[in-house]
DNA sequence: GAGCACTGC
């Protein structure tokens, strides 16, 4: 239709600046989506009954394995309770008594209440953690992070081309085997069985040495050393595969250098990376290679080697500003420029003049635009090495796409049928898109099973349970072929073996945050070059491969950026701010960033803590401030923190700031269940209090009942969440001695302490109730809605005060996780921020006029 | 009356 070269999409990044405009063709293709999903839903039971009888029609019993027809069991047991649902449906209200239930736990007083299995469970979980140290320390990690690890090491293998490593890690039946260390622990249990193990275990090694002398890094390995030996600070370039990451520090430790640390963005890379070196060095886990994450310390007096997350090392500047437990620090994927990693740039530049000869840096970055890091450090010299990554074909539309998950669509179809084997990874942006495009495929495959054959669909994002994501590691059976339809979670933090080919529409949501209003806006924008770039390589990891492009060389070229903004620069700097306050560098304008963020953010940011009591008029951190920057939360929700103290109520304000933590991700709200979803979460908010009492009911009870599993999955809440947010509370009660806080609880039926502990941490983000039913916000006046997601939304009554934890734009100006208060506790807790007139009730005053005014108004 | 990319301490 058009010959100019945009494309048609949501919403450009050019639209941000414009405010929430929405192109037309978006609001069609948003309104058709949704009466889509709407008639989807109702769809779901029928699908999977036809789903069963394809199976079994396509493959007899006979043809299945033994795990197959585990599958297919469970399958038809899912359908079964689905339809006795369904039965029950709208009715489970007035059903509730005859519906499953837990056992009651009531037992008379002083008696223990009975053990029950969950009970049995969380010890054991508790007990069997290993202590620091211990040789392949799993310790108390999600089963995702023990699979992600597993995961982490077959990428390595099969970015090395080595297939035996990785049918050591995944069994021909799929099934990931287990550990070798579970291995030596169960052959020798016999004679025979030792001897077994020592010959593998030799083989092993050989392969391992081979795999090592193999790696791109090894032939420039004199050079290298030689190189860092001479500046003091080099960037080393090299592409993914080429083993800077395991290899570099191990190269040191040979040549005698002394301590090294080198940073990771993600904790699972820490682990697995550390994991592998020792292995590779023949030393136990945490004793001389380990490695260091929140919650979890593996290292012991003897490392000379630790993996650490770059927040972690930013951390560590507080206890010791110029890290000289450490000659030679390494900061990995330094392209990605995490915030964490943009700092501890600027820190250790900093560190790097103050101590001289006496400490070594490498940047290491995947990234051909290394001469900006070369240039922030004083033209520092590059290094390069070449990757171990096989070609990518590149193909680009020849026309825009109108509707990109449509297009994605017939892409895969295109692939399946004519492309030769190897599985496929598509980009999109969200859940939504995700779940439409699963829904499009299984439609359009649909009885054509037999004359091509069958596409596996297996969707990932971050907040889809465990369980679900497993499915992406699956091997792909003989004669199917899997589709990976992903978020950008796929662009760095999973590895998924076997893509060879990758449709990328050109998509991504990032958050972008407005130093002005406050606001976060998650918004559809097109990713950058480099972005691009990343996804594409993701075909090239085992084979050659291609990746289909859709847009136009010509929008690839001229429409997209080169780079993605760093986050330092689309973020809420208050934490950043605190640390660097902390860490001693008040003049914040002229601290050396590798990308400086806006000043204005900056300003926002010390007026925030300034209001905050962080900081006093002459911009110095105030002791309140000091004792806020040693807890790792967000300030307000520190400052909520501190004044637990006064209002008593430390023990329910550490769990609530714990729940809050973790994103958005704790009710897991499953399509074909809703409506129950949505009725077992609505009995934690009862008795009030908004979203941050709905989280503390919640915790508590999962606590009560013993922190079970099987709680979590009758209550339709996320248990890997829950435990992350135990992980949390666990630190922060351990940090409660150091910031001097005493622990105290108000015990239960009490509320106003605890919120009244948030508004003082909150009270910036007051709004009030309008005459015409929408909010408004006390400063910058702005008019922001409820998010369905809060319990208030859907409450007959409009509480006339309301605090919210975020204000986010999505579709709406949105405020999530509300709760209300009282006018005058503002003016109570921040008499320096409301005059008594801002919170006075002026509801009979003031109401006609307001009325009379209202009708003109946005 | 209607929705949540991804990390990290």
């Amino acid at each position: 239709m058009s010959s100019s070269p945009t494309r048609k999409r949501p919403r450009s990044s050019g639209d941000q600046t414009d405010g929430p405009t929405t192109s037309s063709v978006a609001r069609l293709r948003a309104a058709s989506r949704q009466t889509y999903l709407r008639s989807r839903e109702a769809q779901q039971l029928a699908r999977l009954g036809q789903e069963l009888q394809d199976e079994r029609a396509l493959f007899g019993e006979e043809q299945l394995s033994a795990r197959e027809k585990e599958d297919l069991r469970r399958k038809e047991e899912r359908y079964r309770l689905a339809q006795a649902r369904v039965t029950l449906g709208t009715e489970v209200e007035r059903n509730e008594s005859e519906r499953y239930k837990l056992p009651d736990i009531d037992t008379p007083l002083g008696e223990e209440r009975p053990k029950t299995w969950e009970d049995e469970i969380a010890r054991k979980r508790y007990e069997s953690r290993p202590a620091p140290g211990d040789e392949m320390a799993r310790t108390d990690q999600t089963e995702w992070e023990a699979l992600q690890i597993k995961k982490g090491k077959a990428a390595l293998e099969a970015a090395r081309g080595n297939q035996l490593e990785l049918n050591t890690l995944v069994g021909r039946d799929g099934k990931p085997l287990p550990d070798v260390s579970k291995l030596l622990a169960a052959s020798r249990r016999s004679e025979d069985g030792a001897r077994v193990h020592r010959e593998a275990e030799e083989r092993r090694r050989r392969n391992m040495i081979n795999d090592r002398r193999s790696l791109p890094m090894f032939k420039h390995r004199e050079a290298l050393v030689d190189a860092i030996k001479k500046h003091q600070v080099l960037v080393v370039q090299s592409e993914t595969g080429s083993g800077k990451t395991t290899q570099i520090p191990q190269y040191l430790v040979e040549e005698g250098f002394g301590r090294i640390v080198c940073t990771q963005p993600r904790r699972v890379a820490a682990m697995s990376v550390a994991a592998r070196v020792a292995d590779e060095m023949n030393v136990k886990l945490g004793s001389e290679v380990g490695y260091s994450i929140r919650f979890e310390d593996c290292t012991s007096d003897k490392t000379v080697i630790k993996y650490v997350t770059d927040g972690m090392l930013l951390r560590e500047f507080l206890s010791q500003p110029d890290l000289k437990d450490y000659d030679v620090i390494i900061i990995d994927e330094a392209h990605e420029r995490s915030m964490s990693t943009d700092i501890v740039m600027g820190l250790v530049k900093d560190i790097a003049r103050f101590r001289g000869d006496d400490v070594r840096v490498v940047i290491s970055s995947a990234t051909l635009n290394t001469k900006k890091f070369s240039n922030y450090f004083d033209d520092a010299p590059v290094y390069t090495v070449p990757g171990r990554r096989f070609d990518v074909d590149i193909l680009y539309t020849k026309a825009p796409e109108a509707d990109y998950v449509d297009a994605c669509c017939v892409t895969v179809l295109q692939i399946h049928a004519k492309e030769p084997k190897g599985d496929i990874l598509v980009f999109l942006t969200g859940q939504e898109e995700i779940e439409a495009a699963e829904e499009m495929l299984k439609e359009r495959t649909r009885g054509s099973g037999s004359k091509i054959g069958e596409l596996i669909i297996a969707p990932i994002y971050a907040t889809l349970p465990s369980e679900m994501q497993a499915k992406i590691f699956e091997p792909t059976p003989e004669g199917a072929r899997k589709v990976v339809l992903a978020t950008n979670i796929a662009e760095t933090s999973v590895t998924i073996p076997g893509i060879v080919y990758v449709i990328d529409p050109g998509f991504c949501k990032q958050n972008s945050y407005n130093p002005k209003t406050g606001m976060e806006s998650l918004l559809v924008v097109p990713v950058s070059r480099a972005g691009a770039k990343q996804r594409s390589g993701r075909a090239g990891r085992t084979q050659p491969g291609k990746c289909f492009r859709l847009y136009t060389k010509w929008s690839f070229l001229n429409e997209m950026d080169e780079d993605t903004v760093p986050e330092l620069l689309r973020t809420n700097l208050c934490q950043v701010v605190l640390l660097l306050l902390s860490l001693g560098i008040d003049n914040l304008i002229d601290f050396d960033f590798l990308d400086a963020p806006p000043a204005e953010a900056l300003l926002r940011s010390l007026e925030q803590l300034y209001a905050l009591g962080a900081l006093n008029e002459e911009g110095k951190l105030t002791k309140v401030g000091r004792r806020m920057a040693e807890l790792p939360l967000d300030p307000m929700m520190a400052k909520a923190l501190l004044a637990s103290e006064e209002y008593g109520c430390s023990e329910e304000v550490i769990i609530i700031c714990a729940m809050l933590s973790v994103n958005n991700a704790i009710f897991y709200r499953p399509k074909d269940k809703k409506v129950i979803a949505d009725a077992a979460r609505a009995v934690f908010s009862r008795g009030g209090g908004g979203d941050h009492m709905t989280l503390l009911n919640c915790f508590v009870q999962w606590r009560d009942y013993g922190y079970s599993h099987q709680w979590c999955r009758e209550n339709f809440v996320q248990g890997r969440t829950m435990k992350r947010a135990r992980d949390i509370r666990d630190q922060l009660d351990g940090l409660l001695d150091r910031v001097e806080i005493k622990r105290s609880s108000v015990g239960t039926g009490s509320k106003v302490p605890i919120l009244k502990s948030f508004t003082s941490g909150f009270f910036y983000n007051a709004c009030r109730l309008q005459k015409n039913g929408n909010y408004r916000t006390m400063k910058n006046p702005h008019t922001i809605q409820l998010h369905p997601s809060s319990c208030l939304a859907r409450s007959e009554i409009r509480p006339r005060w309301l605090i919210y934890h975020e204000l986010v734009f999505t579709s709406k100006e949105y405020m999530r996780q509300v709760f209300d208060i009282e006018g005058r506790w503002l003016f109570e807790v921040a008499p320096h921020f409301y005059g008594e007139e801002d919170v006075e009730d002026t509801s009979k005053r003031k109401m006609p006029k307001v009325v009379g005014k209202s009708g003109g108004r946005s």
